[in-house]
DNA sequence: ATGACGTGACTTTTT
DNA sequence: GTCACGTCAT
């Protein structure tokens, strides 16, 4: 490739091929570490500066939304900050742009509530009570579970009713259809809404899709070997079909049917390995250069995918040289696995070999976690861990964030019903039934039935007085939505008038005092979210409550991790599935035993191990430099202590890549050793209250669950009423009292 | 209406 | 081992 072209500059031929191909659809089979980033942005930024395409004729779909951000700032070096006005953002996100414009057309207002997967498992137990069906035969999670598979198919309650084949589907066509009654009357949608209401605003209303047809000239989409059914109807529609008579739109989809891992939720490979039948006059590039791995790591993971029986075959290689042997390591205990590592990173950073910001933990399951932050907080190494309980699911940010949707939209029913009655305000259950049969019985919205409450028939006078004192300040609340107040003014006032945080503010339980915090981060986030720069604003987007709420809504646990080359100088713990798209210079894989990884519940199913083993492709496929594989002999998965089998990929990787520091089996006798004297001295149980207070010194260094690592800086009272003023560094000093503080002193 | 207590299920993976 | 939920006593 003799071109000047700066924007194809360091590009190999099938990069540069895929950078400028033109006219018809194009898939890029896009091996890992093959810089496929790198050949989208420069795509894009070909297509502005070459091709004269404006920003707005452009529609990319990424994973997470921080990659659309990356994204979206790597365009902007190449070509100038107009890259701004393109949309660029995952599905959800740009579903909910189009629907806030659209929405009105399915009898949705624009300000709809966007339910998360716990709001929508209420609504489901709701309506699966209310169908008197006995929640011990039928989870709500596996309605929930059904009907977002149904939705991920596009079939509607109607399609449902029709298709059901036996009786337990056809209980499943009642919840469906009740259950998406229930969420229009709370003019919200679910995930799977967010994609499936998009799709029946484009195939019923022609206008509409029209619109978007001849606005987006071009819709390039990331990761496509994890589209579902829906989204790549989506796709479909949006850049239309011969027939229509409406120009195409170009299309260009990066993926790799290897790192297919979200079969679970509907993705399905086939929308990638049938790409050529589905687009007629489609090419493909293929990109098999990795630029990430060494040699050693790359053997190791392609001689663990080739072991999938339905798999197209792939040549990845690379120049970067082989590189150090894996190292395999067999630890006696889950625990004794997270020591090794921890002594691990000590140590290449003592030789600079590896720095803990470069550095990260993969683990199948988020339960796993825990047994790092025990170890790491020990050894005052700095970790996060991201994923598993985010702060938006906290129940007091939840809370928070339920009033602010209440007021976004009056009709939230469920947003409404988690606020009602928090703080307590004497209203509960059986109230709250009657106001619900009177709105029932007259077809209003819940919202109305309290507005209403004197009439609900049944309904105590105390109980009706405290429903209209918290209507009457909600409606207050409410006139500053209207008036178009700042959100972080609003999010302040709800926090204030709720009386949510003088409840916090006055309780003396410690833990609320973090409650407080996090309260406090929100409205910290809601300021941030003001302030953005108004480039980075569509044109079309505008700062308001609901804006916010959506921001908040869609954020993704691989948004939260830490932002930079170093990543704030941190060992990243994550599961394998957030580490899809990333890579560490030095990597650990855990816990690869049968029944951990891959999982027991796959064990079963071909399909489903293959799937896992993908996965397993993925997280060996994140390590530039280093890879470290390790299994624990036991591991107390809920209590007792189970073994496992080594993991069955531990196999498929061959012995001359991998350099084992243990082999384990001969340990057994020092960790029988270690249990009896750990069972000569028995540890407080784990449930009763501890008798007594530990006693602390000044200068003395602890641990504790929230805050981390502090060290004393004073201490007060005796017995019962001991406390200790901590420093926790980056969590300034907190007055604890040692009777309920969950501290440990090192 | 609320809080204390006991039981059961839970862990795949996520927007 | 922990969380969410149901039951019972206040």
């Amino acid at each position: 490739m003799t071109s000047t072209d700066p924007l194809l500059a360091g590009l190999n031929p099938q990069q540069a091929e895929a950078v400028t191909h033109a006219g018809g659809p194009l898939l890029v089979v896009a091996g890992a570490g093959s810089g496929k980033t790198r050949v989208l942005t420069r795509r894009i930024a070909y297509l502005m500066s070459r091709r004269n395409v404006a920003p707005y004729q452009i529609l990319a779909i990424t994973f997470t939304n921080k990659a659309a951000g990356e994204m979206k700032e790597r365009v902007a070096e190449l070509v100038g900050p107009i890259a701004k006005s393109m949309w660029v953002s995952t599905f959800h996100s740009a579903c909910v742009r189009i629907l806030r414009q659209e929405a009105m057309r399915l009898g949705y207002s624009n300000s709809f509530s966007i339910y998360d997967s716990a709001d929508s498992l209420r609504l489901v137990t709701i309506v699966a009570k209310e169908l008197n069906l006995d929640a011990k035969r039928y989870p709500a999670r596996q309605f929930q579970a059904m009907i977002s598979n149904a939705k991920n198919e596009l079939l509607g309650p109607q399609d449902y009713i029709n298709a059901a084949s036996n009786q337990f589907e056809q209980v499943v066509a009642d919840v469906y259809t009740i259950y998406q009654q229930r969420l229009q009357r709370a003019n919200a949608m679910d995930f799977d809404d967010l994609i499936l209401k998009t799709v029946e605003v484009l195939q019923r209303y022609p206008e509409a899709k029209a619109r978007f047809r001849s606005r987006f000239r071009h819709v390039l989409v990331d990761e496509y070997q994890d589209t579902n059914h829906a989204q790549y109807i989506l796709v479909k529609e949006l850049v239309g079909t011969e027939a229509e008579g409406i120009p195409l739109a170009e299309l260009c989809v990066v993926g790799d049917a290897d790192q297919s891992i979200y079969g679970f939720r509907g993705a399905t490979i086939r929308n990638i390995l049938q790409f050529e039948l589905d687009y007629p006059n489609a090419s493909t590039v293929l990109l098999e250069q990795n630029y990430r791995s060494t040699q050693n790591i790359l053997n190791a993971a392609n001689a663990v995918i080739t072991r999938n029986e339905s798999r197209k075959e792939k040549n990845l290689w690379s120049d970067a040289g082989s590189g150090a042997p894996l190292v395999g390591y067999v630890a006696e205990s889950e625990h004794d696995e997270a020591v090794f590592i921890a002594d691990e990173i000590r140590q290449l950073q003592k030789e600079s070999k590896s720095q803990p910001g470069d550095t990260a933990i993969f683990y199948r399951t988020n339960a796993q976690s825990r047994v790092f932050e025990e170890v790491f907080m020990r050894n005052a190494l700095p970790y996060k861990v991201v994923g598993g309980l985010r702060f938006y699911e906290r129940r007091e940010v939840k809370d928070l964030l339920a009033y602010l949707r209440v007021l976004a939209n009056l009709e939230d029913e469920i947003s409404l019903r988690r606020i009602i009655n928090v703080p307590k305000r004497g209203i509960g259950d059986t109230s709250l039934d009657y106001v619900d049969a009177f709105a029932n019985a007259n077809s209003i919205s819940f919202w109305q039935g309290l507005l209403r409450c004197s009439e609900a028939p049944g309904l105590p006078s105390r109980a009706a007085q405290a429903i209209n004192d918290f209507t009457s300040m909600i409606s207050a609340l409410n006139v500053l939505v209207e008036a178009k107040t700042r959100p972080s003014v609003i999010v302040e006032a709800a926090l204030e008038q709720s009386g949510l945080l003088k409840e916090l503010a006055d309780s003396v339980d410690p833990q609320d005092e973090v409650r407080v915090e996090n309260l406090k981060e929100l409205v910290a986030v809601s300021m941030e979210y003001e302030e953005r720069p108004i480039e980075e604003l569509g044109e079309d987007e505008e700062i308001s409550l609901a804006g916010f709420l959506e921001k908040v809504s869609l954020v993704a646990d691989a948004d939260e991790i830490p932002e930079g080359e170093d990543h704030g100088g941190v060992v990243t713990m994550m599961t394998l599935h957030t580490a899809k798209g990333l890579e560490f210079p030095t990597v650990f894989l855990t816990g690869m035993e049968d029944g951990i990884f891959p999982h027991s519940r796959t064990l079963g199913e071909k399909d489903e191990i293959e799937e896992e083993r993908r996965l397993a492709y993925v997280g060996l496929t994140r390590a530039r430099q280093r890879l470290y594989i390790s299994r624990a002999e036991y591991r107390s998965t809920w209590g007792a202590p189970n073994y496992n089998p080594p993991s069955r990929f531990l196999d498929e990787i061959p012995e001359d890549v991998i350099e084992w520091r243990n082999q384990g089996g001969a340990s057994l006798t020092p960790s029988l050793v270690r249990k009896s004297r750990v069972a000569s001295a028995p540890p407080p149980r784990a449930t009763g209250k501890k008798i007594s207070v530990m006693e602390l010194q000044i200068g003395d260094r602890v641990s504790h669950d929230t805050f981390g690592l502090g060290s004393v800086v004073a201490v007060a009272g005796e017995a019962e009423k001991a406390e200790a003023t901590i420093n926790f560094g980056q969590y300034g000093e907190k007055r604890l009292l040692l009777r309920y503080a969950p501290v440990e002193k090192l």
